[in-house]
DNA sequence: CTTTTTGCAAATGATTTGCATTAAC
DNA sequence: GTTAATGCAAATCATTTGCAAAAAG
């Protein structure tokens, strides 16, 4: 795999610390938010403001090198899958989100919908449910972060 | 087509003028704000506060009457359609919402995952793209609401 | 040295919360 | 008369914007 500096130059994006470190941050753990992404470059380059932090990952899902995936009524999330087209399920109770692969050998899970006049670029899909610990305590407090 | 007071008694929710108007707008157009929503309630009832536009909406979504989506990046939009697992096409310029119905006779369209021990109980799939006008004129600056 | 990126502060916008008042049952 | 719904104010939280200072190329 390239390093996060062969990334970002391949992406015409200058070489930074912030950037790097939040390139390294999300090769390692997935599905964080602007401000544990934040909190963990700063642990990694001392420091970084929560505005950086934002412009930071801005440019990242700009240039495609990062996704950002926005579970309703939860802060935005990042993560270094790009490109593959894997959905996401998500916890209804404490938030977490785990990765799913998208098992259709023969093209796309989802038929793009042609009708409409609309150029699709993008099906993104979300299912919706409990995650084996909250099924079994459905008023769990836990956080997402307990679960990454 | 049961009546909103009909609806509303059914769900154990108690009959008040602006859930009732609440519900026959979102009977008329789709896909509305809250903002939205509390317009069109004003125009019917003479007056509802922000605040309850939020309660009421809340209300109609708990029970199931309503359904609430959330487009990443916009604000929360309500519609009457429930149950049918119908999904979204998202313009990504104007943001407007046009529904989709799900064509498959065989089932789900979509298969939704058993692994990862998660109960799940909804899928949820937006289509992004753009709308035949924004196509044509992609830095369109019309609004959501000229399209709806 | 020029352009981009970062840091700081303030603003925005949607949504939530607490509590008194009012209306439904 | 009880309970639930509404109205009002204030608070919260994620995110954006404007501009000066710092760093990358």
């Amino acid at each position: 795999m390239a390093t996060a500096d062969e990334l970002l130059r391949r992406h015409q994006l200058r070489v930074t610390a912030p950037r790097v470190a939040a390139l390294e941050v999300l090769g390692e753990r997935s599905h964080l938010t602007t401000d544990e992404v934040a909190k963990a470059v700063r642990e990694r380059i001392g420091t970084l403001s929560t505005q950086a932090g934002y412009h930071v990952l801005e440019a990242l899902v700009t240039v495609g090198l990062v996704r950002r995936i926005e579970p309703a009524g939860s802060p935005a999330l990042y993560e270094r899958r790009v490109g593959d087209n894997h959905h996401h399920l998500v916890c209804r109770s404490c938030a977490m989100v785990v990765d799913v692969d998208c098992h259709t050998d023969e093209g796309p899970c989802v038929e793009l919908p042609t009708a409409h006049g609309f150029e699709v670029d993008e099906a993104e899909v979300v299912f919706w449910g409990y995650c084996p610990t909250c099924s079994l305590r459905p008023q769990s407090s836990r956080t997402p972060e307990e679960n990454r």
